[in-house]
DNA sequence: GCTTGAAACTAAAACGATTTAGCATTTCGA
DNA sequence: TCGAAATGCTAAATCGTTTTAGTTTCAAGC
């Protein structure tokens, strides 16, 4: 063997190795040997050099070749982080999918496909910057790494930003600062007096910007900035412990913001677990972005993006850009959807 | 215009249409015509025309012109439905990625994404067939017509199922009847009597497993069939409906074993409406399928796939698959893990 | 008048697979 | 013994794009 730092394998490889043509190999790697006439033993062959070489096929080149030239075939991704929960991205897919679908023709196909990255580490991902991987894409759940890389980046194709805003690009997301604002005046508005904001460690510039906000507007009206909860993750467990610990060292709270609905979840355990009732003790405003927000008990109220409009926007944007290249860069921003519950 | 049933457009459609080279119109998609000094009005020509005839670059044919030939890519796809909630292939997904993070080296590049498919549409998939899109795939969340559309193919790849059985196939799946048995165990030892089992209306083939075990145990122990409630859909508002159907009808019920957790999420808010206490009045025991089964309130006790090991096992196989072609079809069972909460 | 250099392009190869058409042999039937 | 049919393979084209190594034209410099 010993073949060390040789290229990759290929059918001509494979063909040298053997003794055949490319042909050959071809032929039996899809299983075509039968109906044509491939004799058992060259078959044998092959497969035993297919399997002692490692061969691993090149799907560009497969797809290049055997697709049908008269239809079309575009590719969308959507670009989301193997960090984030994947829920995050399902209402965007969706809504992709839908336009897509009723774009499909028979010389026109769309497929859909979710690429993840490592967050922070956009830059590394393959295809992306060369344009081989996709006809246009959605890039959502970006750390300030990546957000770095892509405004330093003109990537010749498609690309809509979810969730950020990033000069020279296509950007859809919610109104700055009016989460914030609006989860506030919810808690002012139900005469609490001791606010408490409760963030992941690492924040994003949406987490950031509601955060802030609602920092400005309670301090604007009450004089007084609220507590500042972290959670070393967005994982409920880890919302649960960092407000368990507040609770427990007696710290006041009677309102109380998480910027994520993980978080949410997890401050409704820490809130059961400390005796103290939503939203008797304890008022709670999450922001919509958990598929079950309705099944928590009580039922979370919610200021946040309004997700379907999001999903739309982001997905016309992006049909958009794919038909007429070269159009200017647009921010696009959605206003929050509030959503009274009982929580709040 | 009137180009109706041409072929795509090319980059030699547009270099004929302004009369120039195929070179040339390349140097300007990729935004290279300074450097390689085409005149101006020349690149001005060629994009009016890259923009009238609405051209869509060919992703394969341009990945395989530009890839490095010295590193192998391969493609890992974990395809599901639209239709399915996404969170329950990203354990899955993660732990593939994991593997294949280890696996890469300067020359072999891993991409995993997600490919989506409608639900008991899968043969339509784009490149499925003829293995043009993925070295290597992980199915799951497949109806019956999914299911039947594989058994009949032999897909010339390596291909992973999850949660099925099915003919000549890579198989990962909960060991059979074993969580509707160990259910039924669950909720017969704390002394109840009247036992529903809530399931969709759309049966997979461990949803339907899962509800049949559970029946055949409380059949063989109590005598009498547990009731069957039937929620229209998997998603937890129909859970809900239709177990408060029930409920309200006055038709009994301490013990509830739902063969998802979203469902069982539905339950809680039904059994909460209807002024019932988990588990005083009545007994839940879920799958576990759900990534907050701990938030719940109170936390829900569930008999399901052990995910991390189902994950695990699944993403082992396909990388087992992938180096060694060829090996006989089997069928991994993974029992299922308990872990008692506070809800049975 | 001849070289040199820049400007503005093009021809052709290459990426890796698949498939069509066809070329040698061998076998067989009459 | 000859032609036809079957057997077992190969050559070469092709998919659409990018890039390298030119080529041609014109202006400037000596």
């Amino acid at each position: 063997m010993a073949r060390g730092d040789q290229r990759p394998v290929t059918v001509h490889t494979i063909a040298k190795h053997v003794g055949v043509s490319p042909a050959a190999v071809s032929t039996v790697l899809s299983n075509r040997h039968e109906e044509r006439r491939l004799a058992a033993a060259t078959v044998e062959k092959i497969r035993a050099a297919v399997r002692e070489l490692g061969y691993v096929p090149n799907i560009a080149a497969r797809r290049l070749r055997t697709h049908d030239p008269e239809v079309r075939h575009i590719d969308l991704g959507i670009l989301t982080t193997f960090e984030a929960p994947l829920f995050l991205v399902s209402r965007a897919l969706r809504q992709v999918q839908r336009m897509a679908d009723a774009r499909t023709d028979p010389k026109r196909k769309f497929s859909v496909s979710i690429g993840m990255f490592h967050a922070g580490r956009l830059r590394e991902m393959p295809g992306l910057l060369n344009a081989s991987r996709f006809n246009g894409v959605i890039v959502t759940n970006t750390l300030p790494d990546d957000d770095a890389f892509l405004a330093a980046t003109a990537l010749p194709y498609a690309v809509v930003v979810l969730g950020r805003r990033i000069p020279n690009y296509f950007c859809v997301l919610e109104t700055p600062g009016e989460s914030g604002r609006r989860a506030a005046e919810i808690l002012l508005a139900s005469h609490r007096s001791q606010f408490v904001v409760l963030t992941p460690a690492l924040l994003t510039q949406s987490t950031a910007e509601r955060a802030a906000a609602f920092c400005a507007t309670v301090r604007e009206r009450t004089g007084r900035d609220p507590a500042r909860v972290i959670a070393s993750s967005f994982v409920p467990a880890s919302g649960a412990e960092a407000l368990r610990a507040h609770l427990a060292a007696g710290r006041p709270c009677d309102a109380l913001y998480a910027v994520t609905d993980s978080l949410a979840l997890g401050a409704y355990q820490a809130i059961r677990d400390g005796n103290r009732r939503i939203p008797r003790d304890i008022a709670v405003v999450g922001v919509g972005d958990h598929e079950h927000a309705d099944f928590f008990d009580p039922p979370l109220t919610c200021v946040g993006p309004a997700n379907d409009t999001v999903a739309e926007q982001v997905a016309t944007s992006l049909f958009h850009l794919l038909s007429h290249r070269r159009v200017k860069p647009v921010e696009l921003h959605v206003p929050p959807s509030v959503v009274m519950r009982v929580s709040a």
